[in-house]
DNA sequence: CTCCTTGATGGGACCGATATCATCGTAACT
DNA sequence: AGTTACGATGATATCGGTCCCATCAAGGAG
């Protein structure tokens, strides 16, 4: 066929195959005036068949150029937007990836996200987001919401240790990543620091700088709401002091998941009532010990003359404070990053590949809040 | 046909339509070991048609008790969730509701997506969330993803503004809500503040406080890389100055969008080298305004006493630092919320609603950053 | 006792793409 | 020149659900 012989609309290719048989379904009368261009349209516009329109976009170097420009013309004249529900459904490729975090009320998290789309993003992957808000009753819903829309890999922050989960998770035969910890039994691939050495850490961090009346700030859990990687951290710290014979640290257990800055003031405030000569804290998060350096200053209290704080986190606001925040640092930004890399090469592969463990490690901060020895 | 009698896995219902007719599709062998489970395991399992399981999950009114426990038992023993793709392709709704951010790694538009997602959970809508990082040229690629995936509606923030987006927005054909400012020429919905008026009151705030010599912060713009509504908010300031024939206001721009805490220090100090007399300081963010503050701390410059400070958005931390920060609350949270709502009115209504113009309002936080008159 | 209504379920087409194979014309080879 | 190979394009079945009827049994009205 000569080139540009069949730019008027009739008379060519996929139209005359692809008339109504029996009864059509409703065409919804009086709904959208508008119908949405489908790749049937742009094939006649373009006196094409569907597949060569399908090719343009998806495989441009097996189409003449020619007809590229033709096709290209019709979706650009059409506004033409491919349905990806339903090249999915066909191609069995939905291009989502599904991220489960416990919020994203939270920098760290948001960073993950946002590392982890800008691995994605020329892999044309598309992320898919559900937070739990801490709640475990929720993860299973939203589990199976993101299940539904069939992602080809699951990312996860915290266990899903429901039976139900575990037999969706299962029949959904896709890798699973669990980032932002370290667990000792790990539903496949894993990448992530320990949140139990971040609290051992941290303790022994501040037994080395001589403190012996150590204090700790967490939130408490509350039935289905629980921090569970904050936990571990705790789990760590006290195990830590333990371990060095020392009495057990004062754990102020103050509000619930998740913690602010407010939730640190007024931590500090009940744990320093109710111990006035505790010499150095740890916090789980950084907000919390942010909150908690403000509240010092506003009580009088000098940080770190009269005591110390130390957080988790490196959320930028530790950095700017006087005093700047000790704190140990996890790179959740390269986490995303490093998962992004890791699911397009598991995605690549096929998906059978061994069960990765990748520890990205931990890393004190040491800035203006503890007092020197 | 008496209940339990077709318990057996053979010979009933959908089954026999079902057999395979031509060519099937090459089953890919050694791909995945276990073939995800679909709509039709499940009915000959149960022994009913495939309709039958539909109509358990999106309308179980409609089938008998008993028939409805068999389903429920072959959908638990198969652990089957349904694919929403092919829903959506059949059904035409998709249950997404697409939400487009400048990003993520901001308290205030995590909680636009925090606010939404809520309001949208039981509606049992899915948001799906892209961010643009302030890049223009970004924002059309991922317009054109979020529409591919069919949301029934879309949520924006900051306008749109280039030719193909408008057209691919016409073509779509689904309500489009703009929200956190107030646009002259609204695409259909809006739902937020003016961040015009944001710099006005500002600037009023400023001046009726009795400043003359007032600065403001805010970063500059780089190409395609731009906050708009952070201009809009310093285009109100300086029009506010210069309607009250004050000198104009010294102006500091520096490093580019997004903000941050580490923005702020750097701006302040730049702008008090430039002018050491400055009184007082609009900064276009909290975010500028706390890292201000810090720095004004080390470089021993007291607030409010030597330099007033004043920001926007209302973080948490803003409240907890010292002195607390004076700022202009806009209720982003309830602003999800509302979006939320609306979303759901007109997506019951079939989306031809008259548009709607809503203002949440501003309100000024007065806190101890700034110096009484 | 027949006809009609109602409730529960099934049959088949269809949503809008893509995978696969078929077709056809032309260039490259013996 | 005849044949094979290849490149460009088309026809058709199919992905896994849901829509729209059709069907059938049971119960009520006439």
């Amino acid at each position: 066929m000569p080139i540009g012989a069949a730019i008027d609309h009739a008379g060519s290719a996929d139209q005359m195959t692809d008339t109504p048989k029996v009864q059509p379904r409703a065409a919804t009368p009086g709904r959208r005036a508008t119908q949405r261009p489908t790749i049937r349209d742009v094939s006649r516009l373009a006196g094409v068949s569907r597949m060569t329109v399908s090719r343009v976009l998806s495989d441009p170097e097996l189409v003449l150029p020619a007809t590229r420009e033709k096709v290209h013309k019709a979706i650009a004249d059409l506004g033409y937007v491919p349905d990806r529900a339903a090249g999915s459904l066909s191609s069995r490729r939905t291009g989502f990836i599904a991220l489960m975090l416990p919020t994203l009320t939270n920098a760290n998290f948001a960073a993950v996200a946002h590392g982890l789309t800008e691995a994605l993003r020329e892999a044309d992957y598309h992320l898919l987001i559900a937070y739990t808000d801490y709640d475990m009753a929720e993860e299973e819903r939203q589990l199976r919401n993101l299940l539904a829309r069939r992602p080809e890999a699951l990312v996860l922050t915290g266990a899903v240790h429901r039976r139900n989960a575990s037999r969706m998770l299962l029949a959904a035969d896709i890798p699973v990543v669990e980032i932002a910890d370290l667990p000792s039994q790990p539903i496949e691939h894993a990448i992530g620091f320990s949140n139990y050495q971040v609290g051992r850490t941290a303790a022994r961090y501040l037994i080395d700088a001589g403190f012996t009346r150590i204090g700790a700030i967490a939130a408490s859990p509350e039935g289905e709401v629980t921090d569970h990687r904050g936990e571990e951290r705790m789990r760590g710290f006290e195990d830590e002091l333990r371990l060095s014979r020392m009495s057990t640290a004062m754990v102020m257990r103050h509000g619930t998941a998740p913690v602010s800055f407010h939730h640190g003031a007024g931590a500090i405030r009940a744990l320093v009532e109710r111990d006035p000569a505790v010499e150095a804290v740890f916090a789980v998060s950084d907000l919390s010990a942010v909150g908690a350096v403000m509240e010092c200053q506003r009580m009088g209290v000098r940080v770190p003359d009269d005591i110390s704080i130390m957080g988790f986190g490196d959320f930028e606001i530790g950095r700017e404070i006087n005093p700047a925040l000790t704190t140990i640092h996890a790179d959740f930004r390269a986490l995303g990053l490093r998962t992004g890399e890791m699911l397009r090469e598991l995605l690549a592969d096929g998906g059978d590949a061994e069960a990765r463990m990748i520890d990205v490690g931990l890393r004190v901060i040491e800035r203006a809040s503890i007092r020197g020895r």
